[in-house]
DNA sequence: ATGGGGAAGGGGCCC
DNA sequence: GGGGCCCCTTCCCCT
């Protein structure tokens, strides 16, 4: 079988009682088909794929798709200082690795709580002609190979997006496509300059995130948690043949973005930085041109303007 | 031709 | 042993 449910709600198929309060406390739960909603009125508008019939109608589908909320998988810190998700340095390295089961890409994620796939599964549990085989679909029937395939086929008729990446805002039927689409960010930022702690030789993309890094160092408070920074930690760079050293042999400091008294965070030692500070914009330039998610990242940017990827603005 | 996304199948794992 | 969940892979289509 193949589905990516159990961070969507096909979980919660059912598990509301009609006309009850289903918008903020929506969990996850075991799908209950077995409810019934008897009351079919309110029609879902279908975005994508096959049609439903012109007079098939939902019940109770009151939730836009944009009602999400940040499940298990989206968790921030309480107060965020910064949203990794905003930030390409840092999100960079959380994206997923090929072969790698590190999992935290997927707070780069948003999984919507709401589904209409379940309505539209219960609306169909209710459907008096019951059609031969239950995987089948009875839109267009076309058979599955079990439940849970066709629930997610029923994505394709209802155009429920459960998967949503945060960093563009673009969402996806199922996590995998949502994984490979978070490969799409991970490769726009390849070649950007590392930035190695001086002390544990750590290296990071991003020369605000050493700065806080450093701080673990000398103790000094930090903006960003630990488990923040270590996210960020570049694990897995090729071993640094394509970093000239001289740049520590003059200062370890400069071209590794550390924030020398009276130089800009970057240093202005390296015409490299200036490069990838273009790649940094363009890339936020393209995420920006997303209608969705345009809201959010701009202001995200503005909330968090120290983070931005280029920090020599001053 | 290439990259990205949509959709579905296959297989492993767990209950 | 069977069913469900999850991840990976594959195929197809679009740009």
């Amino acid at each position: 079988c193949s589905i990516d449910s159990k961070y969507s709600n096909e979980d919660t198929l059912g598990a509301r009682s009609p006309g009850g309060d289903h918008s903020e406390n929506m969990q996850d739960e075991p799908e209950n088909l077995s409810n019934k909603s008897n009351s079919i009125t309110v029609p879902l508008s279908i975005s994508t794929g096959q049609r439903l019939p012109a007079n098939f109608s939902f019940g109770q589908v009151n939730s836009p798709p944009s009602s999400t909320s940040s499940g298990s998988l989206g968790q921030f810190p309480a107060t965020p200082v910064i949203d990794p998700a905003k930030d390409p340095a840092i999100y960079s390295n959380l994206l997923p690795r090929p072969g790698s089961n590190d999992n935290s890409w997927e707070s780069l994620i948003e999984v919507t709580k709401t589904s209409e796939t379940s309505k539209l599964q219960q609306l169909v549990d209710n459907i008096e002609h019951k059609l031969s085989d239950p995987n089948q679909c009875v839109i267009c029937h076309r058979v599955l190979s079990c439940k849970s395939a066709l629930q997610m086929h029923y994505r394709t008729h209802t155009g429920e997006r459960p998967f949503k990446c945060k960093i563009c805002g673009r969402a996806f039927t199922t996590k995998g496509n949502l994984k490979t689409h978070m490969g799409v960010h991970r490769a726009k930022p390849p070649m950007r300059v590392l930035h190695q702690c001086p002390v544990c030789h750590k290296k990071f993309t991003n020369a605000l995130v050493l700065q806080q890094h450093i701080r673990l160092h000398t103790g000094e408070p930090t903006d960003l948690t630990p488990e923040q920074i270590q996210a960020a930690e570049v694990k897995d760079f090729p071993s640094p043949g394509g970093f000239p050293s001289i740049h520590n042999s003059i200062n370890p400091f400069l071209g590794q973005g550390f924030a020398v008294p009276g130089l800009s965070p970057l240093g202005h030692t390296l015409s490299m930085n200036h490069k990838y500070e273009k790649i940094d914009k363009e890339e936020h330039e393209s995420m920006d041109d997303d209608d969705d998610d345009d809201d959010d990242m701009s202001n995200s940017e503005n909330q968090n303007p120290r983070f931005t990827s280029s920090p020599d603005m001053h």
